[in-house]
DNA sequence: CTTGGAATGTCAACAAAGCTGACGTATTAT
DNA sequence: ATAATACGTCAGCTTTGTTGACATTCCAAG
């Protein structure tokens, strides 16, 4: 077993459990200052995280079906039939019945629906653009290789597929 | 504006609006992730991610108030009550009436308690450990750099506490 | 020693956002 | 024709957060 002594001594110091520790409580904290600025700008219209995801993901595939969107946030669609209807009657979301099946309903945000989406992510991004720059290029790597292997399966199948569609 | 030359061409490509969307979405899609394993565990009991929370917390530093508690949760008394007034009563938590200030009422985990936490923090560390495995010492890094600057003033104050308990 | 304020607990009412189960209605596929 | 799919909706429930009000206990300052 002398073989594997390339990889013993403290050579794996950053898997012991206080380095994941660490890790499990930065990932918690981190989360709540990644939300903080939208969820500021949503709770004073009557909105909440939920539309948020929802307006950002049908910005981000427009078009998308409500069945995709399902998929990609991962709850039920009596969840997310009461947000969509929130945001179609505030006429921020648009539903536009299917050409080829008709039995779908394809997702459009309204102009309204557009400026709310870049409220949001102006400020999400302006979070996210100082931690960067704060972090540099190289952590930026490691940041997102970490939060990639960190994904279940499926996730990070919807993750990629997203990708796809711009960058 | 010559001068800025340096910076300029390709040299902030981890700035553009592409890549920090990315960060968004990876940060989004990952957290399912991070939570999924101890809210599978949970939902067999009656519990939820808010007991995950204050079974860690009080795990970590144990005696710790229940206003300590409030602040690094960051919830209201009522809803951390009704969370404690659960665990206490299941036998998982301890509550002792503080010596110097009878006001103060300092939270232990009881042998239970403990049992549970390992439980949830095992699945939790397997994950991370798998993460930090796959993307290596220095995308380590740079993940709690990225995240450690993601952080609310605040956040990354409570953060910073714990770290100086045991790291 | 009284009093103000801090720490805690508790009651009630409510909201956001998830869930299950059941049912209806188009529409498409077999 | 029948089965399966996509969507919507009703009803009811859970978890976890919120406000507001109020009582208790206790420290500390006047």
């Amino acid at each position: 077993m002398e073989g594997s002594g390339r990889e013993s001594g403290n050579a794996l110091l950053f898997l012991t459990d206080e380095q994941l520790r660490k890790g499990i409580e930065a990932m918690f904290f981190a989360y709540r200052g990644f939300t903080a600025d939208p969820d500021r700008i949503l709770s004073d219209m009557a909105y909440g995280r939920a539309h948020h995801r929802a307006v950002h993901f049908i910005h981000r595939s427009p078009g998308t079906t409500v069945n995709n969107l399902l998929a990609i946030l991962g709850v039920t669609k009596q969840s997310l039939n009461r947000v969509l209807r929130a945001l179609v009657e505030d006429g921020l979301v648009r539903n536009e019945v299917g050409k080829r099946d008709k039995r779908e309903r394809h997702l459009y945000l309204t102009e309204a629906g557009e400026a709310l989406e870049r409220q949001l992510s102006d400020a999400q991004r302006d979070r996210m653009r100082t931690a960067y720059r704060a972090a540099g290029p190289e952590a930026v790597t490691g940041f997102r290789q970490v939060l990639e292997a960190m994904m279940d399966e499926e996730m990070r199948n919807r993750y990629d597929a997203l990708k796809d569609l711009k960058g």
